[in-house]
DNA sequence: AAGTTGCATTCACATTTGTTAAGAAATTAA
DNA sequence: TTAATTTCTTAACAAATGTGAATGCAACTT
């Protein structure tokens, strides 16, 4: 965390015992909830290892909105900015070790310290470009061209994630996701 | 610009003149490219008056990133944030009165007023939650409540921005939109 | 070991969207 | 105003994706 944070603001090692002492480090085994809809987040993970996912139930189906890798935040961001009743569901798809703080905790920590509030924008203006990334993909690219893209980008995930949760994070069915990996072996 | 501000931030009257000196207000015809591709965005736009649109030009074709309504910022805001040549053009789709800021004039005001630097966050986090809405929208629905949604929140959009623009905006082709507007009336 | 469960794949068919082309309608220019 | 240009619509066919069902596979349970 330290890496990640130092790439965007400056800090002494005692500024950064006192963020670390805001938050509890903790072990989490797979397929563990982290968040639930239908409450606000009051918590945001920092993924020291570990890949976490989080969900929607739409109509009854499970829809991915976002794969979280080490080195960064995850939470229901929605729901944490905005302090509403979120509709997404945040878990673990391996095992995990995250640092956990709570919304309000950290919040007044960048209060106290306010060098620390740019993170809070960092965060945000990043979230918003990877998602105009994802955005630009869906306005141009078909399914094929989609499904390479995130291959060349997240080749880990690939492993570790149920082709269910790639299919809906990319926006089709299963069955579709099948079809284009066999059209794509094939050349 | 001061109640879209004044949302966010407290500030004095003395302090919003000088927000404001920093700016040139400016009035735009019709179709005036105000941003180019392959140029760092340094100016960004508030509208005081107008409909602006963003877009990209892929495999030839254009494609709508996005429209700026009355009362918010415009920008190349990719380009904007991280000093790169952008892919974006943005342009007025009808006459326009805006305020001009220049990026680094901006910027430096940030930090001389440390508080109009939450501006920037809040823009940034208002900018995800936009985006987040809209990639929902392409992960679960099809083209006819896509459209239908975008009737529902932004009726004037209709009157003002041609259908070619809408279309690529919902991702879809020109042809495309209309067989769903046909229907959508029949109903 | 057998049975259960859930996931990935494959197939057939239905639906949606893309593409090409043509004509109608609207906008712009002269 | 007329002429020229662009945009919108409609149609026919091609391609992509959705849907429901069947199969095989692997992990897990008992």
């Amino acid at each position: 965390m330290r890496s990640f944070l130092s790439a965007y603001i400056d800090f002494s090692d005692h500024e950064y015992e006192l963020l670390i002492s805001k938050a509890k480090l903790i072990e989490v085994n797979k397929n563990e909830q982290l968040l639930f809809a239908n409450k606000a987040a009051e918590k945001i993970f920092f993924i020291k290892s570990g890949i976490l996912r989080s969900y929607r139930i739409i109509e009854g189906v499970d829809i991915t909105h976002h794969f979280f890798l080490e080195n960064g935040f995850a939470t229901d961001y929605e729901s944490f900015l905005t302090r509403k009743h979120g509709d997404v569901y945040l878990e673990t798809i391996t095992d995990a070790v995250l640092y956990e703080f709570n919304r309000s905790t950290l919040f007044s920590f960048f209060e106290d310290f306010s060098k620390f509030e740019k993170i809070r924008t960092v965060i945000a203006e990043n979230a918003y470009l990877k998602m105009v990334e994802r955005l630009k993909d869906f306005q141009t690219k078909d399914l094929k061209e989609r499904y390479l893209n995130l291959i060349d980008k997240n080749s880990k995930l690939f492993n570790l994630v149920s082709q269910k949760h790639i299919a809906s994070y990319l926006g089709v069915a299963p069955q579709s996701l099948s079809r284009i990996k066999e059209n794509v072996k094939q050349i």
